[in-house]
DNA sequence: CATATACTTAGCCACATGGCTAAGCATGAT
DNA sequence: ATCATGCTTAGCCATGTGGCTAAGTATATG
């Protein structure tokens, strides 16, 4: 399919994972290095690792490397396109149950009399 | 991964993809037909009832066989829980950040007096 | 009944994903 | 200099995903 919103496709992607939905709450109580992320999930360092580079190209994380130390943190912005996207279709949704209703409505005054 | 929350993956999952996410819009002008859905995707038949049932599995569209035509609709009730799901984390990524504010403010009234 | 329409099912293919182990590399501690 | 720590890379494996074709089923329509 044709890539017309590359960024929502990897935000929505990065989310679908429980493992990296876990990562990123831990992640709300402050920043954390790679190897500290890994224990709770129970998943060995390559696979933490991978789950990493997913939610830092999908723009949901910022890592540095001090030292050998890799530090990660949430990036709060980052969730604004899929909340923005959600809200439109949110929108457009009820506007189109709303033409519904008043179509039903008319339909049944007209037919009634 | 455990899997805490088989909804919320499936619901992302469901949104990762661009021609799902069309299909979604589309239906928001109202119902309509698998034919009719395939359409403007350009795929085949098989490929688009698959991504339907994706979304139906998701609990995003409802879909009703009447006659040889099935056809679907949009659920808006199920976009929430990915709605919740954002502003909860919002909400815990921007305490967490008032919470460093607040001890940056500490530490320099502190350390300065 | 015969034929077109609208899905549906089965199954193939290439590639992505999520897990792992093993080995490498860089840095901090002794 | 040596060793431990913390990440990184490479690569394997099973399964999932997104596309397809071909053939089947069910319902209108003539």
């Amino acid at each position: 399919m044709a890539k017309h919103d590359p960024d929502l496709s990897l935000l929505f992607h990065a989310l679908a994972d429980p493992t990296r939905r876990s990562i990123l709450t831990r992640l709300a109580e402050g920043p954390a290095a790679v190897t500290d992320l890994a224990g709770p999930t129970g998943l060995r360092l390559p696979t933490v690792m991978r789950h990493l580079s997913v939610l830092e190209e999908a723009g949901l994380i910022a890592t540095t490397k001090d030292g050998r130390v890799r530090t990660c943190a949430i990036r709060p912005e980052a969730l604004e396109p899929a909340r923005t996207w959600l809200d439109e279709q949110r929108a457009l949704w009820e506007a189109r149950l709303d033409r519904l209703d008043a179509f039903v409505t008319n339909v049944m005054k007209g037919g009634n009399q």
